[in-house]
DNA sequence: GCATGATCATGC
DNA sequence: GCATGATCATGC
């Protein structure tokens, strides 16, 4: 066996020779070892997305050299130290982590520690070090560069409020593990420390559960989010692109529960009137945004831009809602504009919305309507969809959709009187789902049916159909209806 | 008064 | 210039 070029008893000193990375491709890795005709075969087994090697791997073997121990234990055995490689991509605003970062698998044929001191998570989460590679879609995998290198230390003092979060996270899981309901388990339960399926969409098949026999469960492991290491990229690997503020500071973290201190914060104002906690939080009353209740909560919550380390982390979103006199959400909740030939063309199971609601966290924060016409804030609340509900309704109601764009889309054109034109379709109505509809989502209303243009957008306002016609691009609402369910106990 | 289609205001 | 969050406005 060859000597190490580093003394792999030491964390600081595998991190030293693991700079020495900063700056190479993986090719660069594997032409210290191998050259001519066994490179190329080399490279190109590490670019076929079938094999089973990942860059992980190719680093393990070709440049860190150490023979892989079982699977239970750290990689760097002696160190107690994970290697983690894990990519980042560039994006118009700056750079996010490309993926979540997967630790251990949650066990489903073993008892699981109900707490996360001394748990099997514990030894292999404590200490990462973390490769990261700059990736980009369009290249094989082995031309990426290799930009930046850190190590993770939970115990460490910058990780310690983050710590007492996983650990509730961790028991959050563990939890619903034992109660036999690992069935229900979703991304979106927890806040740094998510439960996310695992494996290639085959192999997502249904397992029996230690707790629970007669149900199975996907197979689901322990991860740090997608968005916590977006933070942990931002804010420690390459500080100073992105600027977040938190709300809460260690102390607070520690000692209560974070969903009730979010909630308690928002709770010091209920009653008063929109116009009033605009002047409070120094407002501009006169403006006309349609975002100033965001900003009043943000306000309220002690930050004044809208980047809150902690939601960032969690991958909270706030949504604001205005509700009726009689109860009922003004609006219906809109979200990002879809794709049509993209969303034809995907399964429910890996598509967008199923991700986006398995992932995300939502705080509704509810404005009420008072005798006088005056809203005023009623309270908070925060919630994530239940799995089952997605898995069942919400996938019927979204395939009803992919039908009807595979099937095609009607349309039939008319005019209000002020000469405006609209058009209607035959797609599924919101009275016809419980859980979500279709609706537009542009600038302009814009439509090309059978070669006409209708409607004063442009061609940045319409979404392309299989049959060639053009609609205005389209886009999920959570209906009014089920959010005033959602929100009826605040 | 609601459902549905249309559009606005902001921030990056 | 566009994505995003949110609301407007007409017809039934």
């Amino acid at each position: 066996m060859r000597k190490l070029p580093y003394d792999d008893t030491n964390p600081a000193d595998i991190l030293k020779y693991s700079e020495e990375l900063i700056g190479k491709t993986f090719i660069d890795i594997l032409k210290v070892e191998f050259e001519g005709e066994e490179l190329e075969k080399i490279i190109s087994y590490y670019n076929n997305p079938k094999s089973k090697g990942g860059l992980g791997n190719l680093l393990e073997k070709y440049y860190y050299y150490y023979l892989p121990n079982s699977k239970s234990e750290p990689d760097f055995l002696e160190a107690g130290t994970e290697l983690k490689v894990t990519p980042y991509e560039k994006t118009k605003k700056g750079i996010r982590a490309g993926e979540r970062l997967v630790i251990t698998m949650i066990p489903n044929t073993e008892a699981i520690a109900s707490k996360f001191k001394g748990s099997h998570l514990e030894k292999k989460i404590s200490k990462i070090l973390m490769v990261w590679y700059h990736r980009v879609k369009s290249q094989p995998r082995t031309n990426n560069t290799i930009d930046f290198v850190s190590l993770y230390d939970i115990y460490s003092e910058i990780f310690e409020k983050d710590l007492a979060v996983i650990c509730d996270d961790y028991y959050k899981i563990a939890s619903k593990v034992r109660e036999g309901k690992a069935h229900e388990l979703s991304e979106s339960d927890t806040k740094y420390l998510g439960a996310c399926t695992k494996g290639s969409t085959a192999d997502k098949s249904l397992q029996p559960q230690f707790y629970n026999k007669n149900i199975p469960a996907k197979r689901r492991a322990f991860s740090l989010k997608q968005s916590y290491m977006t933070y942990v990229l931002n804010n420690y690997v390459k500080p100073g692109l992105m600027r977040y503020e938190s709300i809460f500071s260690k102390e607070e973290l520690e000692n209560v529960d974070f969903d009730k201190q979010i909630i308690d914060k928002i709770s010091n104002y209920v009653g008063f009137s929109e116009e009033y906690l605009y002047t409070k939080f120094s407002l501009n009353t006169e403006s006309k945004s349609k975002q100033i209740n965001r900003s009043l909560v943000y306000r309220i919550l002690g930050i004044n831009s809208e980047n809150a380390e902690e939601f960032q982390k969690a991958n909270i979103v706030v949504k604001t809602i205005r509700v009726k006199k009689n109860g009922l959400p003004k609006e219906s909740m809109s979200f990002p504009k879809i794709e049509i030939s993209r969303f034809i063309e995907e399964d429910f199971e890996n598509s967008f919305e199923y991700t986006f609601f398995e992932e995300t966290i939502f705080l509704f924060v509810v404005f009420k309507e008072n005798e006088e016409g005056k809203y005023i804030l009623k309270g908070s609340k925060i919630w994530n969809m239940p799995i089952t509900e997605l898995e069942n309704t919400g996938k019927l109601e979204w395939e009803s959709y992919k039908k009807k764009f595979i099937s095609g889309v009607n349309f039939e054109i008319g005019y209000d009187k002020t000469g405006k034109v609209i058009v209607k379709n035959d797609l599924p109505k919101k009275t016809e789902h419980r859980i979500f509809h279709l609706r537009p989502h542009a600038s302009k209303s814009a439509y090309v049916i059978k070669g006409i243009k209708y409607g004063n957008g442009s061609d940045k306002d319409m979404d392309i159909l299989p049959n060639g016609d053009k609609m205005t691009h389209q886009c999920f609402w959570l209906n009014n209806g089920y959010i005033s369910d959602i929100i009826k106990d605040i």
